[in-house]
DNA sequence: TGCCAGGGATTAG
DNA sequence: CTAATCCATGGC
């Protein structure tokens, strides 16, 4: 272990924030996919791209093939990379997911994956080229459903915002603080990851430096902050 | 019209 | 180990 976290969140004040972010804006019903696959093609193609893009990329794919490892690696690349081009980055999110399949191919099926230990499990995703901390995560989270905290830069602009860090903390150091200071229930995760994104997406986060107008402040005000 | 989205790899200091 | 830079589409 990478030892010595300094950073620590306290409990009741970020399970408070999470309920109080719950009952603002209720279940978010996350991950938007049909499919485990289909989930973990959907974090590869939403690296800092809009959801709305992504939605469109998949529907291309699913147009032309049957979503699969298999058939994605059959395609081939440069028809993969025209068809997930509404996504952004396309030629390289084509490698990426190339890149991914052949490792879940490699491991045999997904539920052989499903038997490693998480730490076994997130350090063979990250091993894949493309599968960054925050996709890896994704997966976990939302496709084999174990419980772990996805750090993004909305959770990183929130817990700014609110006084709780820095900014410049490494994304382990972010992970394993909220770890630590939240149950390790998947459906409380689930939800916590989301209702940051939902509540940044709807509030004024972009450029106010205080957020003295949005809800942020409602929940700082009722927790004393 | 310009800014930026539910990042990650690579390169440079 | 931290800081830039590149990748690219579509919405507001």
């Amino acid at each position: 272990m990478t030892g010595g976290d300094k950073l620590s969140l306290h409990r009741e004040s970020l399970q408070q924030v999470y309920r109080l972010l719950y009952q603002r804006h209720g279940p978010q019903h996350w991950w938007p996919a049909n499919s485990p696959f289909e989930v973990m093609v959907g974090a590869i193609l939403v690296q800092n791209t809009n959801w709305q893009n992504v939605e469109r990329a998949i529907a291309c794919l699913e147009g032309e093939i049957r979503l699969s490892p298999q058939q994605v690696l059959e395609i081939g690349e440069e028809h993969l990379a025209e068809l997930i081009r509404p996504a952004g980055y396309f030629r390289v999110k084509a490698g990426r997911l190339r890149n991914f399949c052949s490792y879940l191919l490699d491991a045999g099926d997904l539920d052989s994956l499903q038997e490693l230990s998480t730490p076994d499990l997130r350090a063979g995703l990250l091993s894949v080229k493309g599968v960054g901390p925050e996709t890896a995560d994704d997966m976990l989270l939302y496709a084999f459903e174990r419980p772990v905290f996805v750090v993004d830069a909305y959770t990183r602009r929130i817990f700014s915002r609110i006084g709780w860090i820095e900014g410049g903390e490494g994304y382990e150091s972010l992970r394993l603080s909220v770890q630590r200071a939240m149950p390790a229930q998947v459906r409380m995760l689930n939800e916590f990851h989301a209702l940051l994104v939902r509540h940044a997406k709807a509030s004024c986060h972009k450029r106010i430096p205080a957020c003295a107008a949005c809800c942020i402040a409602s929940i700082c005000n009722k927790m004393k902050i």
